[in-house]
DNA sequence: AAAAACAATTTAAACATTTGTTTAAATTAA
DNA sequence: TTAATTTAAACAAATGTTTAAATTGTTTTT
C-alpha cells in the first residue's frame, strides 16, 4: 500500500514533468492530478528534488540488461547485432516517451550537477558498446571506413528529434495533430528501418 | 542607447535561459548578471515572458534567408543543394550554441503554446524545402528510394544531439571536460562530414 | 474478542522564501 | 522644463516545506 502511493505520485510525477519540466511544475499542481494532500510528497520523498531524482532513477537502467543480452550473444555478425541494439533503442525510447522527455530537459538545463552527470554515464556506456562493434568491424575491413562516435550521435539524435515534440513529429508525417505517433507500430517500424538503413549504408560494402 | 540596453539584457537572457530553463530563471538573477535593476526587464520588455519572446525571434529567421539563397540557385545539382545546406546547417547551430538550446527547451516543455508552434512552423518549411529536394530526386532517379522525413530527422537530429550536452560531446569525442566543441573548427567540419557521407551513403547511387 | 496502545498515514493550516511586477521618487538626458 | 531612464522599496501571489492535530491501521494487552 505504501509503495502503491509512491509509484502512483511517480507516475503523476513524470507526466507532469514531461509536460512541463520540472521548475515549471509544482507541488500543487502534481498534489491536485495525482489527487493527494500537497504534504504527501514530501512525506513519501522529503522533498521536490528527491522526488525528481526518484522520477529518473525509476527506469533508469531500464537499457542496460538489453544491450548486455545482445552483446553476451556471440553467435551475432556485427551488423546484426547493431540490428538489434537500434531496434531494441527504438522500441524502448518509443515506449516510454514522457520518461524520455524527462531525460531530455535534464540533459538541456544544468541546475543539477550530479544528476546530470549519472545520465550522461549511462549513455556513455552505451555509447561505448555501440562504437566498439563499429570499430571492430572496420578493423576486420567487415564495415567500410566510417566516424563511430557520430554514428551512435545519429542513432540517437533520429530518435530524439523525432520524440522532441509531437506536434512536430505529426507535421513531418502529415498526420492529424491529435495524433499519437510515438504509440504508432507503423512509425516505429518505420523509424527503426531507416536508422538501420543509414547504418548499412554507411557501413556495409 | 535605448537600444544597446535592450540587446544587452537579451544577450544575457539568452546565456541564463539557456543554462537554467525559462521556469529556472528569475528576474533577479538575470538583472544580477546583466548588471541592471530588476524593474529594467519590465520597463525595457513589460513583462518576463515577452522578454523570454524577444529572446526567441531575435534569430528566428537566421536560418531562412540561408536556405532560399541555396534554392534560388539553379546551377546546382540537387546533392550539391543538399551538402550546402547541411554544411549552413551546421555552421549557423554550431555558431550559436545557447540560442539553439533555448530553442530546443522550448520545444521540450509545452507551457507556451504559441510560441511552441512558431518554431515548429519554422522548422517544418526548413524540412519541407529538405524533403522536396530529396524527393525530385528520388524521381529524377537520381536518388536511391529512401525515407526523406525522416533523412531530415536525421540531419537535425546529429545535430541536436552533439549539442545536447557539452560533457555528453567531450566525452564520446574524448576531450577534456572544459573544451568548448562548438567553437571546434575540427569537430564542427567532421560533424559536417559525416552527415554528407550518410546522406551520400543513403541517396546517391 | 474487545480494548488499549502504538505507529503510520492523512489533513488543513501556517511558515518563510522567492517569485514577477508595480510604484513613486530620484536621477539623467533632451 | 520636459521626457526618459534608473532606483530602492513595496506588493501580492506562488513556491517548497513544516507543523500539529486528526484519522486510519496495526499490534499488544486484557
Amino acid at each position: 500500500m505504501h509503495q502503491d502511493k509512491r509509484e502512483h505520485i511517480i507516475t503523476k510525477a513524470i507526466e507532469l514533468f514531461a509536460e512541463k519540466g520540472f521548475e515549471g511544475s509544482s507541488i500543487r499542481d502534481l498534489a491536485s492530478i495525482a489527487d493527494v494532500n500537497i504534504a504527501m510528497v514530501n512525506y513519501y520523498f522529503g522533498s521536490k528534488e528527491k522526488l525528481y531524482e526518484a522520477v529518473i532513477e525509476k527506469r533508469v537502467l531500464y537499457m542496460r540488461d538489453f544491450i548486455d543480452n545482445v552483446l553476451s550473444n556471440t553467435s551475432l555478425s556485427l551488423i546484426d547485432q547493431l540490428d538489434l541494439i537500434i531496434d531494441g533503442f527504438v522500441n524502448r525510447f518509443l515506449s516510454d516517451p514522457l520518461y524520455h522527455r524527462v531525460l531530455q530537459q535534464e540533459l538541456l538545463v544544468s541546475k543539477r550537477a550530479q544528476m546530470h552527470q549519472r545520465i550522461i554515464e549511462l549513455i556513455i556506456k552505451n555509447a561505448k558498446d555501440v562504437i566498439n562493434i563499429i570499430e571492430k568491424g572496420i578493423r576486420n575491413k567487415e564495415f567500410k571506413k566510417a566516424d563511430p562516435e557520430l554514428i551512435f550521435a545519429s542513432i540517437l539524435g533520429t530518435i530524439s528529434q523525432v520524440m522532441l515534440s509531437k506536434t512536430l513529429c505529426n507535421c513531418l508525417m502529415e498526420k492529424p495533430i491529435e495524433f499519437n505517433p510515438y504509440a504508432d507500430k507503423k512509425i516505429q517500424q518505420r523509424l527503426s528501418a531507416h536508422i538501420k538503413q543509414f547504418v548499412h549504408a554507411l557501413l556495409t560494402k
